[in-house]
DNA sequence: CTGAAAGCGCTAACAC
DNA sequence: GTGTTAGCGCTTTCAG
């Protein structure tokens, strides 16, 4: 049975067409009876309105497009689930694309989502975007009209709403931990140096060891590239210099630091404290389990996707930008020692 | 700047309003120089054919629908990027739904999806959804006539494309390589009990029993709900028999039974080996590391995607339907050992 | 080479 | 109470 319209009902009971949309729309300009003989037909055949046709009508796909960097990532899938969760609580749909991390793709996927297929968009720039420092893409879609919500990799030249992580704070929170609790070496690695949050987080860092009067190191500040041999890095690390903590930017990456460190026999964390960001699964289960911050991503979806639906259906009078700042938490675990 | 229209470029040119629309397609029936400058007039200003016109007109979204229990599991993320990559790859966008294990949020769902905004379905039913066996919204869905492809979690009532795993063999895989190390009393705890692929593993695990000539013990299979205490059941486990090895139907939950098995002092694996299902990331951090089960959930994604887009693609001669059966593979670790 | 008109499925004035 | 009509933005015959 071929997908049924209106007209198909029409003329099956000898009725016009606006006849029966009133009918299952249930308008009381129809008679009782008409209305419910065609109401009971109708869901006898199972009958659905045709969203694209309501859309192209009411200019308003009940769609919202969401554009992370990665989805295999504890932090985005956390964010992914709170904005799914409360778009379809407001009766949104969700389009979702991956933009890997890639600016062409980025662009590419942003123009395809302008084109009046979603009534807003929530994004994460693209590490190579944060790079490139190119968002001619983004102002092209604002032009277009279409609100955006920006969280966590944002860029301070897009005019619009935005969510982030209080990282500059998160990463003066960890290092004084770390400091407090009596390291005095503390290094730094970071696989995402180019993007904003990472930047951020160094630069809370620097504060940090600035307040102590303690000079940044450069070398503990360990910028790792996609093919880099971690396990190298960190030698050559240990090498220079007598090292009491590390500062992981990803949880993979404490992870990987923690292993790396308990392969060479060194005490975590007795001999090397390790705090990393993003509070997913892992920390939890490794052992020695690892302190972690955490960005509380679900909520930060939950929020990203209120913000953009109220400004979807409060288009006419215009509420000024705001940018929320999500703070941030420290779990601490097995992984951090006090220095006495 | 309001999205432009091909009226408002007609207007501007002094144009018909289907000139314009050849023009921007390229058609050669409009003359050379009034392409050129429609073109660039286009490109200057962003024109994007409005999609949502084009998918009423064409009565092709090119956008498919992905319904998965839920989207915080390694597996269900690996196999949403397999069908993300693929897709796009193919000019397809991405609607992706939960169904939060949730027979109603399905019902509703697929209800939703039905209604002319995809092309195509990929799906993998809720855990209620199979407990119940009701599945009358799919029937409707495949009445509509659109595409639909099930996978992982599927049912022998519902005729369509389906993509599993081959969790009877898994099962049986996974016994006989503990029983061929000398394991005798093998446990196997499992959350998804009611679910296809939950029953298949177990029925994999009795015929390699039954092999053995090991009598099943219906007390060695853990039925886990939601709220049990798992450290409690795995306690009654322990006392009632001496266990050699556990079987886990989930990442978390071979982690969870790691866990529990070390704060007991019982040492993993020699005095019990644990194998879980699902080869996530927790799997290779954990120590001792995790012998697992991989589904290869990202292979599974694509093929879903290839699938389902060759059946759109050839609407019209009818292909029978398939099953595809993906084999998994044993991720040998730490977890496991031979009994001499 | 360009334009008029129909139509995808639906709703909402406005007639009757 | 029911029907007619216009139109959302676009493509595609078919005339001119």
């Amino acid at each position: 049975m071929k997908k049924l319209t209106l007209n198909d009902i029409a003329k099956h009971f000898g009725v016009s067409i606006s006849t029966v949309s009133k009918a299952v729309n249930d308008n009381a300009e129809i008679s009782k009876e008409v209305r419910d003989k065609i109401q009971k037909y109708a869901k006898e055949h199972h009958y659905r309105p045709n969203r694209v046709a309501l859309s192209l009508l009411k200019k308003s796909t009940k769609t919202i497009g969401v554009i992370v960097p990665t989805i295999l990532n504890y932090f985005f899938t956390q964010v992914f689930f709170g904005i799914e969760k409360t778009a379809n609580a407001r009766g949104y749909n969700i389009i979702s694309c991956t933009s890997d991390e890639s600016y062409p793709k980025e662009v590419h996927t942003v123009g395809l989502l302008s084109a009046g297929i979603v009534d807003g968009l929530i994004l994460s720039l693209s590490h190579e975007t944060q790079a490139k420092a190119n968002i001619e893409h983004i102002s092209n879609f604002i032009d277009a009209q279409i609100p955006l919500v920006l969280f966590d990799r944002v860029s301070d030249k897009i005019e619009c709403d935005k969510v982030i992580v209080d990282d500059l704070q998160a990463g003066y929170n960890t290092t004084k931990h770390l400091l407090n609790a009596g390291c005095k070496n503390i290094a730094l690695v970071s696989e995402i140096y180019n993007s904003s949050v990472g930047k951020l987080r160094v630069s809370g860092y620097q504060n940090a060891l600035k307040e102590r009067n303690i000079p940044f190191d450069s070398k503990l500040l360990l910028k790792v590239k996609k093919d880099d041999d971690l396990e190298l890095l960190i030698t050559f690390l240990l090498d220079y210099k007598k090292i009491d903590a590390i500062i992981a930017l990803d949880e993979m990456m404490a992870a990987d630091v923690l292993y790396i460190l308990k392969s060479k026999n060194i005490k975590v964390p007795e001999e090397i404290s390790i705090i990393g960001f993003t509070n997913g699964r892992l920390s939890k289960y490794v052992s020695p389990s690892l302190t972690m911050v955490s960005q509380h991503g679900k909520y930060i979806g939950e929020l990203t996707a209120n913000i953009l639906i109220d400004r979807i259906e409060n288009k006419g009078d215009f509420i000024p930008y705001t940018t929320k700042i999500v703070k941030t938490s420290l779990i601490e675990r097995e992984s951090t020692r006090s220095i006495k």
